[in-house]
RNA sequence: GCCGCGGUAGUAUAGCCUGGACCAGUAUGCGGGCCUGUCAAGCCCGUGACCCGGGUUCAAAUCCCGGCCGCGGCGCCA
C-alpha cells in the first residue's frame, strides 16, 4: 500500500510521535505560498493536516515539485511531525514529495467552497463535490443509519433478505414503475419488496427486514422525490395489531436518536449542521388517528381537509409542527389512515371498512415512514383487490402466497435519504443521494 | 403531468423592471510576478461570459415568440 494511515490516525497519536517521519497521502486541499515557505494543506476522508516545504531546508528538486503543486493534485509526502500552531496543533515537515496525479485543466468546482455552487453544478460534479467534508458527512450519516438498521432489527430476531428487483408487475396499480425489457418480455424495476417481504414472512421467516433500492417512474419536481432510493423495509409475523408494527419502527427511531448524541463522530457532524437532536418524548410519539388529524387541522390551523383525503404536505408539516409543540416529539404517527388512499393489501378496519390499519410517519413534519397491518386473509385480500379494480390475473401470484398459511403480518418501508435529510435538515433530499435519478438526471 | 421563476467567464454573482454611456462589473479559480509562518494568506499584472433560434428597434444581456436546460410549488409518494 502506498497509503498506509488515515490523517485522523496520524493525529490521534501525534503527542508520542513528535519528531518521528510520517507520510501523509491525500489531495491537495490548499496551498498557501510565501515564497521561501509554502504550506500545502493535504485532506483525506478522515481530516486535514499541513505540510511545510522551506526553500533551503527541503532538497532543491522536491522544492521545485512542490512550486508545481495545484489544488487537487494527489499526492503523498513524507515528513517529520512537528508541533505548529495550525488548527491540528502538528503540520508535517516535509522532505520527499510524490505527485500521483495532476488535474489535466482548471476544477470545474473548488472543494473547498463547493457548497456555494448551485446544486445542479454540484451533482454534474459530484465526485469533486463529495470530496468536501462537509457533503461526504450525509454520506457517513446515511451510512451510520443504514448500519443502525441492521444492527437494531438483527438484534430483535429480524432476518436480512435480498429480493428481486426485476418484477412481473407493478406493486400496486403497475402505473408508476419502469418497464424492462427482460428478454422477450416487459418486466418492470420494483417499486417496493412489499410482496416478496411478506413472501418471506409467510415462508416461515417471521421477521425480515431489507436494505434495497426502489425504482418510481413518476415526474415530480420537488426537493423530497426520488426516482431511485433506497428503502428500509421490515416485515413482522405474528402481530397483534399495527401498534405491533409501530413499535419496531419507534424502536428503530429511538435507537438513532440515541445513539446519535451518544456517538462522538454523528454527534459532532450534527452540531456542524447546526441540528438539534432527533426528540422522542419517553412515552413515546405520538400516535393519532387521520380522522383526530383533520380535526386538529381544522381546529388548530383552519386547515380543511375533507374527511377521507390523504394529508397533503401542508397538512403533513402542520401535524409535524403540533406534535413538537403538544408532544415535544420529532415524530408523530398517523394511523388508521382511509381505505380510498391506501394500498388492496392493507387490512381494512373490522367495523369500518372504508378506514385501514394503515400508519405513515412524519419525522419533522416530513413523510419518512408508510407502515400498517396487512391483509392475511385469501378471501378478503381478493375482494379487496377486486374492490380496488385491480385484475385478478396481474396479482395471481401473489394471492397464491396466502393460500396454505399465512400468519397475521404487518411492516414498514421507511426511506433512508428521507430519514437522513430531516436529521440533518437538508433542504433537499438529493444531497442525501450520492447520484441522484431524477426526471431529468440519469448521468453521472 | 399542471403551474411559477430562472439561464451572464471554470464557479458564484451584479446588470435586465426603466433598451444606448456594458467591446458587460465584482469575488474566486486559472497563467505570471513579489513575499520564509500562512490559516478564506496578502499585494501587482494578465485571462475568461450574455443558453439556442427567430422577431421588434437606428440600437438588445435587457423587450416579444419558440425551443432546450435548470430550480421550485402542486398532485402523488418514502
Amino acid at each position: 500500500m502506498i497509503k498506509d494511515v488515515f490523517i485522523r490516525d496520524i493525529l490521534l497519536k501525534a503527542e508520542g510521535f513528535e519528531g518521528s517521519r510520517v507520510r501523509v497521502c491525500g489531495w491537495v486541499h490548499r496551498i498557501r505560498d510565501l515564497g521561501g515557505v509554502k504550506f500545502v494543506i493535504v485532506r483525506d476522508r478522515t481530516g486535514f493536516l499541513q505540510a511545510v516545504f522551506k526553500r533551503g531546508e527541503v532538497p532543491g528538486d522536491v522544492m521545485g515539485l512542490a512550486d508545481s503543486l495545484r489544488e487537487e493534485c494527489v499526492v503523498c509526502i513524507d515528513g517529520v511531525l512537528r508541533r505548529a500552531p495550525t488548527r491540528e496543533g502538528f503540520e508535517v515537515s516535509a522532505l520527499e514529495l510524490s505527485v500521483l496525479s495532476y488535474p489535466v485543466e482548471p476544477l470545474p468546482l473548488e472543494v473547498h467552497s463547493s457548497l456555494s455552487a448551485g446544486l445542479s453544478t454540484r451533482l454534474r460534479y459530484r465526485w469533486i463535490d463529495a470530496r468536501n467534508p462537509k457533503v461526504s458527512a450525509v454520506f457517513l450519516v446515511k451510512s451510520w443509519v443504514a448500519r443502525k438498521f441492521r444492527e437494531y432489527y438483527s438484534s430483535q430476531g429480524f432476518v436480512e433478505i435480498f429480493t428481486p428487483k426485476i418484477v412481473s408487475s407493478g406493486t400496486e396499480s403497475g402505473a408508476d414503475v419502469f418497464p424492462v425489457l427482460y428478454f422477450d418480455r416487459t418486466a418492470y424495476l420494483a417499486q417496493s419488496p412489499q410482496f416478496y417481504k411478506q413472501f418471506a414472512v409467510i415462508a416461515g421467516f417471521e421477521r425480515v427486514f431489507e436494505i434495497g433500492p426502489v425504482f418510481r417512474a413518476e415526474p415530480h419536481h420537488t426537493v423530497r422525490h426520488l426516482n431511485e432510493y433506497h428503502s428500509l423495509d421490515i416485515e413482522i409475523g405474528f402481530i397483534n395489531s399495527f401498534h405491533d408494527v409501530m413499535n419496531y419502527v419507534e424502536g428503530f427511531f429511538r435507537k438513532l436518536a440515541e445513539d446519535s448524541v451518544k456517538e462522538e463522530e454523528i454527534k459532532r457532524i450534527m452540531e456542524d449542521f447546526n441540528i438539534e437532536p432527533i426528540k422522542i418524548p419517553e412515552e413515546g410519539a405520538p400516535r393519532i388517528p387521520i380522522r383526530k388529524a383533520y380535526e386538529i387541522l381544522e381546529e388548530e390551523y383552519g386547515k380543511k381537509i375533507p374527511p377521507g383525503e390523504d394529508l397533503d404536505s401542508e397538512g403533513e408539516k402542520l401535524l409535524g409542527n403540533y406534535a413538537r409543540e403538544k408532544y415535544g416529539s420529532d415524530l408523530v404517527f398517523i394511523t388508521e389512515y382511509p381505505w380510498k388512499v391506501r394500498p388492496f393489501y392493507t387490512m381494512r378496519k373490522e367495523d369500518e371498512p372504508s378506514w385501514t390499519y394503515g400508519f405513515d410517519l412524519l419525522m419533522r413534519g416530513l413523510e419518512v415512514v408508510t407502515g400498517g397491518q396487512r391483509e392475511h386473509r385469501y378471501e378478503k385480500l381478493k375482494k379487496n383487490l377486486a374492490d380496488k379494480g385491480l385484475r385478478y390475473e396481474d396479482f395471481q401470484y401473489y394471492l397464491e402466497f396466502f393460500k396454505y398459511g399465512a400468519p397475521p403480518h404487518g411492516g414498514a418501508g421507511m426511506g433512508l435519504e428521507r430519514i437522513t435529510m430531516q436529521m440533518l435538515g437538508l433542504q433537499n433530499v438529493r444531497e442525501a443521494r450520492l447520484l441522484p435519478r431524477d426526471t431529468e438526471r440519469i448521468t453521472p
